[in-house]
RNA sequence: GGCCCGUUCGUCUAGGGGUUAGGACACGUCCCUUUCACGGAUGAAACGCGGGUUCGAUUCCCGCACGGGCUACCA
């Protein structure tokens, strides 16, 4: 075997938006084949007509570009020697091996009706038995193993409706190779003949993915655990078609597991459990309905990504961090752990922590100035749109915050004079001694030239002491006159880049409001 | 119900026949800071249960329990 070429698929059905475990699939099959010098690709499996929702494919493009998960071939991505991508374009290379399978006897047409199986499994059910359509029911079924030739070719000929059924072999026992799990054994007198082909025309899942590994080369499937008890039948595909000798090895990933209580991360958990399922904002095109978005959450992909990798995967030491190249440098399926992960919202925010502290500050001003002109409709030439300002902004707010939109919420009072002041505080910390301080204090500032951080502090502590006023005392009490807050971003830095103008300004009017002196 | 997979602090996990069972997030305390945060230090916190195997099992094996997945002409 195989000096072949690793390549890999991300094969998700266009079935609504993708969510982070279908992120997580698709970066560790990224991750496997950066690592490997492979290819990546991403094939769209819409065989069923019925699912399909309108933007889905677009959203999973968008979604992986916004990470990072590049794709080198397939939908959305430049089309590779391969191509079409998309399985709805691909349904006749499916029909002809469909057909070879019959020829072989190794699969078989059924004429029996959706609703004919369905009265069958109802009468089981009652006796407390479950129907399978396998070796032992298959002879009693309408198919072309109990009818005749000539019949069957009748029926098809006639446009009878029929699905095309594998025919299982009795007792053989099935070894599927799992690189994270081991070895998974099962007897094939286990498995149904399931439908390979559908009535509409269309392939079934286990028939389109095993036809389309096999023709785009695929060494390696990399897909979530909740495929792992179909493992068994796609060996007995690819046995079945003769192509065993390049069978891609199997790794089955752990779940991604809802926060609280139980069960598989769903699509349909949306916004319930507080924190967004899905990397991009996602409307549904039916009933409207939002569900939120890392990215319009405020995450950076980075970040996303980071999270979503120690999510089942943690390299051999304790580094927690890791930019995508050092992931793909890092990465290994054995090191993929076998449980399913729950995952911590609060962990997601502190990577996006990480993230922000190490971007520059002229990249957190870019999106201050625009919080700033969007959300306190500053405009123009306003100084607080100014570089200068701006930077000192984010040096106060930096240490801070998780997010960006964090700095409008935790800075505010940088851009607008308080509306009004914690009330309940000033109660506290006030007494009418205070008053003679605060007057001297607007004296020795109004008479100031420089501003800066320490020379506001120096000439507050002078004041103070002339005063005969602990500085402690009053600290808070100037903070909250000119923040409206009782806590927040470096004082003296604050009043520093408010300036004096508008730092006297504000005590003036603090003190006649506030107050009663 | 049947089949398959899994089980280390609250969460993500490291480890693996003999360890003080390690790290991270979150949480507590302290230090720094005349605020808050950052940072530093520190603390509490885990091998599901029962049998084997073994001088010794959290680690290997078997049961059980619990959790999860699959059981469609869905993927």
């Amino acid at each position: 075997m195989s000096s072949r070429k690793i390549r890999v698929r991300f094969a998700p059905s266009p079935t609504g938006p993708l969510h982070m475990g279908g992120v997580r699939t698709a970066l560790y099959n990224y991750l496997f084949a950066k690592k490997q010098g492979g290819d990546f690709i991403l094939r769209i499996e819409d065989t069923d007509q019925n699912r399909f929702v309108k933007g889905a494919e677009e959203y999973i493009i968008e979604s992986l570009k916004w990470c990072g998960i590049e794709p080198n071939e397939g939908i959305g991505f430049g089309n590779g020697p391969h191509a079409p991508y998309r399985q709805s374009e691909r349904k006749e290379l499916y029909r002809k091996h469909v057909e070879e399978l019959i020829a072989k006897g190794k699969a078989y047409y059924a004429f029996d009706s959706a609703e004919d199986l369905d009265i069958i499994r109802k009468q089981w059910e009652a006796e407390k038995k479950t129907f399978a359509y396998d070796s032992s029911t298959r002879l009693n079924m309408k198919n072309s193993l109990t009818l005749d030739a000539l019949k069957v070719k009748d029926l098809i000929s006639s446009g009878a409706s029929y699905v095309v059924r594998l025919l299982v072999p009795e007792n053989e026992e099935i070894h599927v190779q799992d690189i994270i799990r081991g070895e998974v054994n099962v007897n094939s007198s286990l498995i149904d003949d399931k439908v390979l082909f559908k009535s509409d025309g269309m392939p079934t899942y286990h028939l389109a993915n095993v036809v389309d590994d096999y023709l785009m080369q695929i060494t390696h499937v990399i897909r979530g655990e909740e495929w792992l008890p179909s493992a068994p039948l796609h060996v007995l595909l690819y046995r079945s078609f003769g192509w065993e000798s390049v069978m891609p090895q199997f790794a089955h990933l752990p779940l991604l597991l809802k926060p609280e209580g139980n069960g598989k991360l769903s699509k349909r958990d949306g916004d319930r459990l507080g924190f967004p399922v899905f990397p991009l904002e996602w409307k549904d095109p039916e009933s409207g309905e939002v569900s939120s978005g890392y990215r319009e959450k405020g995450y950076y992909p980075e970040a996303f990504i980071n999270m979503l990798a120690l999510l089942g995967w943690h390299a051999s030491g304790d580094k927690e961090l890791f930019t995508m190249e050092e992931l793909i440098q890092d990465f290994t399926l054995e090191r993929v752990h076998k449980a399913g992960a729950k995952f911590d919202p609060e962990k997601a925010k502190w990577f996006n922590e990480h993230y922000l502290r190490l971007k520059s500050d002229k990249v957190l001003a870019a999106h201050l100035k625009k919080i700033a002109a969007d959300e306190f409709g500053l405009k123009g030439d306003d100084h607080r749109l100014k570089d200068e300002f701006l930077l000192n902004a984010v040096r106060l707010l930096k240490e801070r915050v998780q997010f960006e939109h964090e700095m409008a919420e935790k800075g505010v009072y940088l851009f607008m004079a308080p509306a009004d002041y914690d009330r309940p505080l000033i109660e506290k910390k006030w007494k009418p001694t205070h008053g003679g301080f605060f007057q001297a204090l607007l004296n020795s500032l109004s008479g100031m030239s420089g501003f800066s951080a320490a020379e506001v502090e120096s000439v507050f502590k002078e004041t103070a002491a002339a005063q005969g006023v602990k500085p402690g005392e009053v600290l808070q009490l100037l903070r909250v006159f000119v923040s409206g807050q009782g806590g927040g971003v470096d004082l003296f830095g604050m009043l520093s880049l408010l300036g004096k103008e508008e730092v006297l300004e504000r005590l003036e009017k603090a003190m006649s409001t506030a107050v009663s002196v």
